[in-house]
DNA sequence: TTTCGATGTTGACAATGGAAAGATTTCTGG
DNA sequence: CCAGAAATCTTTCCATTGTCAACATCGAAA
C-alpha cells in the first residue's frame, strides 16, 4: 500500500489530486497531531518539496482536503435521507444519522473540518462546501416548519439546536467519551441516536 | 508579561506549577497547533530541557493542563447552578450554560480537553477530573428523573442528549460556525442557549 | 560536613516545514 | 519544426522543535 513503484515519467501527471488522497491516508493513520507534509509526499512518491508547486503550504493542502470532507459529509446526509422512509421528520432524523455516521467513519477528517484552525475556513472552495452541507440542514428545517433560515430569524433556534445535537453526538462518539456497550448492534445504535436527534428537532 | 527577570536562585522553586500556567498562556495565545514546549520553558524562564524533570514529555504537560481544565469546567458548571434561581430544571439548564461559558472563555483549552489525542485521557489525574465534571451532569439527571446513570441504563439517553447538546453548542460557538448577531447582548445569548439546552432535557 | 538525589543547563541529534536554486519536461509562439 | 518560456520536480540548505545524554548546582538527610 505504501510502496511506490518509481514512476516512469519525470512529471507525475496528477500530483495535486494524488496529494489530497495521500493527505487523507496520512491523516487517518497518524491523526492531525502527527500529520506530516513530508509523509504525504512520500506516499505520493515525490520529493518532499514537490507539494509546494501545488499547495502554498501544508495548511493549504489541509484546506483542500477539508473541502472534500464537507462534500462527502453533505453526500452522507442526503443519501441517508434518500434511504429513509416516513415523513419529513424521519428524513430530518436520517440526515442527522448520516452526519454522525460520517463523523464516526472519518474521525480525523471530521476533526480537521471542525476542530482545527489549520485550514483556511474563509477560502471559497472550503467555505462553499461547508455552506452546502449546512444547506441540507436548513432545507430540512424549512420543509418541516415553513421557516427559512436565510430570511426568518425565528428559524435560528431550530437550526442551531439540531446542528448542535448531531455535532455534539459526533464529537463525543469520536472522542470515545460515551462508553456505549461493547458490541452494540448497528440497529440499536441507530435507534438510540435517532431518538436523541428527534429531541432536538422543531416542536411539533 | 513575557519578560523574565533572571531568577536569583539556581532552582526555580515551583517550576511544575509555573510550567502548567505557562502552558496555558502558550496554548491560549498560539493555539494547540502551534503549541511549543520550548515556548513554555521560555515563558517560565528556564532552559528548554528543564521541563523534562517535571513532565516526561510535552504530552504529559498537556495532560496535567487538561486535568486542570476539567476541574475548572466542573467549577464553572456548579457555580452557575448555585447562582441559578428556580427549580431542578433551571439548575440543570444553568449548568449547561456554565459548560458553554467555560468553552467560550477557554477555547484552546477546551479543544485540548475534548478534541485532542495528545493528553493521556486514561491517566487518573485526568480521567478523574473528567469524571467529576461528568458527575455534575449525571447528578442533575438523577435529581430530575430519579434515575441513576450508574445503575439505570434508562438514564443513558437523557444524559447523552444533554451532554451532546451543550457540547455541540460549545464546539460550534468556538469554531465560529454559528454567526450570531455581532453585538448580541449577554442576556439574549443566555436566553437563546438556555432555550436550546432545555430542549435536550428529560421529558417532563 | 559530606554525599546524593533532585533540579537545572548545555550541547547534540533527527524530523519537520519552508525557501532557493538547479534539472527536466511540456507548452507556446514564431 | 524549433527555441524560449513556463510548469513541474529534485536537491540543498536553514531555522525550529522534541528528546536525549552529559554535566553543573543546590538542598536535605545521614
Amino acid at each position: 500500500m505504501n510502496e511506490q513503484s518509481p514512476r516512469k515519467t519525470y512529471h507525475h501527471g496528477d500530483l495535486r489530486q494524488t496529494l489530497i488522497a495521500a493527505a487523507e491516508e496520512e491523516l487517518a493513520e497518524k491523526g492531525l497531531e502527527a500529520f506530516s507534509l513530508r509523509g504525504c509526499a512520500k506516499r505520493a512518491g515525490v520529493s518532499h518539496a514537490a507539494p509546494a508547486h501545488h499547495f502554498k503550504d501544508a495548511d493549504a493542502l489541509l484546506s483542500a482536503l477539508a473541502a472534500e470532507g464537507f462534500d462527502r459529509l453533505r453526500v452522507s446526509m442526503t443519501t441517508a435521507m434518500a434511504r429513509a422512509e416516513g415523513g419529513l421528520e424521519d428524513k430530518f432524523v436520517a440526515s442527522g444519522v448520516g452526519y454522525v455516521d460520517f463523523a464516526c467513519a472519518n474521525p480525523a477528517l471530521f476533526h480537521l473540518m471542525f476542530g482545527s484552525r489549520r485550514p483556511d475556513h474563509e477560502h471559497p472552495p472550503l467555505s462553499d462546501a461547508g455552506g452546502s452541507a449546512f444547506g441540507v440542514l436548513t432545507g430540512n428545517i424549512l420543509a418541516m416548519t415553513g421557516r427559512d433560515y436565510a430570511t426568518d430569524p425565528a428559524a435560528g433556534e431550530d437550526v442551531i439546536a439540531a446542528w448542535a445535537m448531531v455535532h455534539g453526538l459526533s464529537e463525543l462518539l469520536i472522542g470515545d467519551k460515551l462508553h456505549l456497550p461493547e458490541g452494540m448492534p448497528r440497529e440499536a445504535f441507530v435507534s438510540l441516536i435517532s431518538a436523541i436527534i428527534r429531541r432536538s428537532g422543531p416542536r411539533a
